[in-house]
DNA sequence: GTGACTGCAAATCATTTGCAGTTCG
DNA sequence: CGAACTGCAAATGATTTGCAGTCAC
């Protein structure tokens, strides 16, 4: 795998950042400093780098995929609403982990994935009824 | 909602099995005893059903949804290489899920959504880069 | 030099939607 | 009858891919 400027940039990018942008997030993101970047280019690399370890491809719900560039062992909770992701601290989940690995070896699985689902801040204020840009 | 032949037929055919079809392959099934429903009319069904809690609607990685008649609080394992999925029994995850229920309480979280990776039984077989129908 | 990589545009694939004609209650 | 539903076909949206020109090593 070759150093190129964009691969480069969007993996600087993905590290800096905290909310598990889309490819095309990351692309708008990437514009200011690079405009000429390809929307392409975003998901050819992002596919590389995650087939290389170096980038981790969340499996969450909703269409859009969702890149992390923290690839400590951690899971997410995802807005239903709108479709954003945070992080959980680990720490709540460290017997639990243990506990599904357990369960993983009986079973012959070699991984896992674990998804939390509740309302981000800014989906919890909105009222009721009031849906503004929902996602799946 | 009103009663239909067609959204008969599409439950009566995810309850019959435990593959958790995608919509295609439920209306590739369903084409065997009805020949002229649409795909459009499968996937309208789905979504409604799912809405009103009749069917599941898998949070599945991999493109294609897949879908499960069978609405019992259980877990899934993916094969990663071909796409399929199938029930782990719930058994394995009494306590595991009681305790990431309570730390959802802490985290303000309504549900989650487990899925554990491993080859099945067809993948398996397969030795090395004999690579064939893969999936995402 | 040559293989990996880029931007661009067209292609693909799953899913959704508009429409005009049925069917259910 | 009116609302909910259907088949069909066209539209949408995310992602992938073919291509011709560039860049890294």
């Amino acid at each position: 795998m070759n150093r190129t400027a964009q691969r480069e940039a969007i993996l600087k990018e993905l590290r800096s950042v905290t909310t598990h942008p889309t490819a095309d997030e990351l692309y708008t993101m990437l514009r200011v400093k690079m405009p000429a970047i390809s929307l392409g280019t975003v998901y050819r690399n992002l596919e590389q780098m995650s087939q290389a370890g170096i980038v981790r491809k969340l499996e969450t719900a909703g269409k859009q995929k969702r890149f992390d560039g923290d690839l400590s062992d951690h899971h997410h909770v995802r807005c239903p609403i709108c479709g954003a992701v945070r992080d959980v601290s680990p720490e709540a989940f460290d017997g639990i982990n243990r506990q599904i690995r357990s369960v993983m070896r009986d079973l012959g699985c070699d991984s896992f994935y674990l998804e939390l689902s509740g309302k981000c801040r800014k989906c919890s204020r909105i009222k009721e009824s009031g849906g503004e840009d929902a996602e799946a």
